[in-house]
DNA sequence: AACATTCTAACACAATTGTATTAAAAAGAA
DNA sequence: TTCTTTTTAATACAATTGTGTTAGAATGTT
């Protein structure tokens, strides 16, 4: 029978030239022979894998998360829970050059959801999954005993969202002022008083 | 002498015209020939203002942070602390529709910034603006005594920041889940934390 | 009313865009 | 080796892009 190639394997090749198109030169660059040349196959090829652009740019979008997600699932969560809340929050913000790649991509195409309604869907399901992992952190700190039974699940998964969120767009969007290890020492610093507060 | 139009007024125009493309179509569609149709001038005229897109850009960008800031000048400072800090946030966080509006067009600018040296070092500067205001805001409550004075100045302001946009990034990019009354009970509860942490 | 100056509009240009078509190349199964 | 099917590469197309150029319209002062 033919040639046959990992069809899958070779649209993540292409995706993450998509990545890095678009971290080169913005998503309006990412146009479709821009993005085959940095896959380094022709542009007509590309066509085979993803017909359009749009479904370029939603696998695109789709592999960022599956890959954070993919990274936290692989933790070890048989450890203390505020280590494991540590690790889990450490993996949604920039500290490694590669989540970094990963969040810039991922803020180039939430912020393009907002005019693109074939992203939007996309977006909202990541937030909802985010926001339940905030909720199983929290519930397994209190569990563990070392953050109060008394605190409001929802309201503290929420503000733990926001937190985090806004670390990782300082983080992204101002490099200088909001390096690594000042991104660690908010989060680490959040978890305890998070940990401290009288149960 | 010549027809005399306030120059400074059509530029202004004109970048609101580009704010509402960009809302509308995203950055990628704010070309030169779009932009004037909605700013209802023919594109060559545009170019009078504007002679590369580039400075539309700049502009229009730079725009968006002149209007917060100046909503937040003109805020009445003479008022208890809290009521005012409060006031401040708010300006800060999409609550109304014009200020999602001028959030929208700025989320665009920031991601754009990522790849485009030449807004970068707009968006930096409005980051610092923002936290002098943070920094404002906490050494206010101190002083006037609603807050502990065993806080640091510095780190305090430094979450602020990264609280407020955090709401404001999601109350964009998930309206649904974040309504404006979620994010003024979420900064009303933070201010309230932070006000009633022993002194 | 005539003029000087600014603004406007239309067109031109090469480059790039997304999408489509088509013929050649590649490669495993027979 | 021969054949079947997929992948590739090249080209085509109309539309849109940013930027220039240029001739004409508009307008307030003299």
């Amino acid at each position: 029978m033919p040639k046959i190639v990992d069809h899958e394997q070779q649209k993540i090749k292409v995706a993450e030239a998509a990545w890095r198109v678009i971290r080169r030169s913005g998503i309006e660059n990412a146009s479709v022979r821009n993005v085959a040349q940095e896959a380094g196959i022709s542009p007509g090829s590309m066509r085979h894998y993803f017909s359009t652009q749009a479904e370029l740019f939603s696998f695109s979008m789709s592999l960022v998360s599956e890959r954070v997600a993919t990274r936290i699932a692989a933790l070890d969560y048989d450890r203390p829970m505020p280590e494991v809340a540590r690790d889990v929050l450490h993996e949604l913000v920039p500290l490694s050059e590669e989540g970094r790649a990963e969040m810039e991509v991922w803020l180039a195409f939430v912020s393009k959801s907002l005019s693109e309604p074939s992203l939007h869907g996309h977006a909202q399901k990541v937030y909802d999954q985010l926001r339940s992992a905030m909720l199983l952190v929290v519930r397994g700190l209190i569990q563990y005993g070392s953050a109060s039974k008394k605190l409001n699940l929802e309201q503290e998964a929420e503000r733990m969202h926001v937190f985090v969120d806004g670390i990782a767009l300082h983080g992204l969007t101002y490099p200088d002022r909001m390096p690594p290890d000042r991104m660690e020492k908010l989060l680490d610093e959040y978890l305890d008083s998070l940990c401290q507060k009288q149960s």
